[in-house]
DNA sequence: TAAGATTTGTGCGTATGTATT
DNA sequence: TAATACATACGCACAAATCTT
């Protein structure tokens, strides 16, 4: 199913690719040490523009949800057990 | 004195910026809850672009050396007693 | 009350460099 | 050589909140 950006609610489109990524990840769709969409893909995907996809992805990160290795791509963290600097939520 | 980029060496524009923000801080020419420069201060003052304005703010909040409020401006954090989540460094 | 300036937040487009495959 | 992917940097624009006049 294709998402589709709101522009006119509060959430920023950033923030609502996040979401449907953490979704994929809690699904198990997404699994952990697998890479998630690329800049590129997200970029396509959603229609939106690199800064966005990047913005995505930054916010994934600053929850903890992935890992960047540079050069590389973007990785599904193990949440579970590994370290314990898992930050909830609020 | 004006300060200037070095864009040949290994230190990103926006660290260059940020490394003197914070040679300000420690030195106390900022001090603390006192606003950094804007971004479109830093904009001119260093002849970037406000991306790279911008990073170099976002680097210093990461670091935890600022903190931004928004349509308000980003001014200089406590890092001695206040809290404990202080981080150092690397 | 209103207008204007200021500042951050967000979005889009593009280019270059580097590393991996 | 080429495609892919991330990091960084440049440009521009508008919105929202704040502050000043």
């Amino acid at each position: 199913m294709s998402p589709s950006i709101d522009y006119e609610g509060p959430t920023p489109p950033y923030q609502q690719i996040a979401a449907e990524i953490v979704r994929d990840i809690e699904s198990g769709a997404l699994a952990v040490d697998r890479p998630i969409p690329s800049e590129s893909a997200l970029t396509r995907k959603w229609g939106v523009a690199r800064d966005t996809a990047r913005r995505a992805v930054r916010h994934l990160r600053d929850l903890g949800y992935v890992y960047t290795v540079p050069q590389r791509g973007t990785y599904v963290r193990d949440r579970s057990t590994e370290g314990g600097e898992g930050q909830d939520d609020a």
